[in-house]
DNA sequence: CCAATCTCAGAACTACTGAGATAG
DNA sequence: CCTATCTCAGTAATTCTGAGATTG
């Protein structure tokens, strides 16, 4: 099996829905930049950005029983090995200061905990509890009721490959 | 080892494969792929969600030219076909009311134009002008850099079968 | 009179700015 | 003294709630 480093297996893709281009080949040879862009083609970009407008109201707190900001949070996190906030922030694409925030909320749900770096104890080491272990996983259930409503027009192949071509344009 | 430099077998998304023979649900029953997942992988759409906080922020005012809610709205009009507010509202998946916001500092920028519909005097029917044409092909090429930025870990080909998921998964 | 569409003001929420505290 | 990390208060920007206006 593929090492997390290789490229997406792209022969997953179900092509018999050709992505409205007039020509069915044209999904993989009409990649120049250099195509008249006009409104009918927006890039994708525009497409992630509507996409993901979809998933945050769908991914309610009602829904998940936690904040969309915080199920991420916990994804990133071990009850083991205790992520710095510095990294944390980087990886959520938040600022520190705004990281600090989430976790205040996070922290008195009970789901995880700060302690202080012994190797360097200006830093915090952001731990999930038990609590949030149990927390997370099952918000993950209704994130799958998310995924099947947001992403319902996919195939389940289909998904992987989208899965994958996102794990790695974010260089995981 | 090696990694990303690999080229995506494009052919395998090329739609002269027979489709739909095996039934999909049968390719990827398996979530957790032969390993048991280690480390919890996050799913798919918290990668969108954290891919499209780069996105954000990397498609700054400044950058664009407009806001990037602007960019996404003039993208989705033309000059001669006006489009009615609820239509715009679903499509970029904003509230009707946030939707006349958004609209009432796009008309003061001079990029589009509310009419009413003669057919339904209710409606208003938004085009784009002229002027929010020129803006948004400039603002078009900023957001190619932005794209370069965001998924420089994707080939050309990856990117385009990206755009083509997020399309068939938005209904396009 | 009721429903659909759009508009808007005020509340609620989120994100950003800059200053402060603690540790190396 | 200076830097790095984290924290927080005040401000700005965004979104949500509920009511109002106009037309069918």
């Amino acid at each position: 099996m593929a090492l997390s480093m290789s490229p997406v297996d792209l022969s997953a893709v179900d092509p018999d829905t050709p992505v409205s281009t007039a020509t069915p080949t044209a999904l993989v040879t009409q990649s120049d930049e250099t195509a008249p862009v006009d409104a009918k083609r927006p890039g994708g970009l525009v497409l992630m950005t509507r996409l993901s407008r979809q998933v945050y109201q769908a991914a309610s707190e009602d829904i998940l029983g936690m904040s969309l900001k915080q199920f991420v949070l916990l994804n990133q996190l071990h009850e083991d090995d205790g992520v710095p906030q510095q990294q944390l922030a980087e990886y959520l694409c938040l600022g520190a200061n705004i990281l600090v925030l989430l976790l205040n909320s996070t922290e008195s749900a009970g789901w995880v905990e700060r302690r202080r770096d012994p190797a360097d104890r200006r830093r915090h080491l952001v731990h999930r509890t038990p609590a949030g272990t149990a927390a997370v996983a099952r918000a993950e259930e209704a994130m799958d009721s998310v995924e099947h409503r947001v992403l319902g027009n996919l195939t389940p192949a289909e998904r992987t490959v989208l899965r994958g071509l996102l794990a790695r344009a974010l260089g995981d």
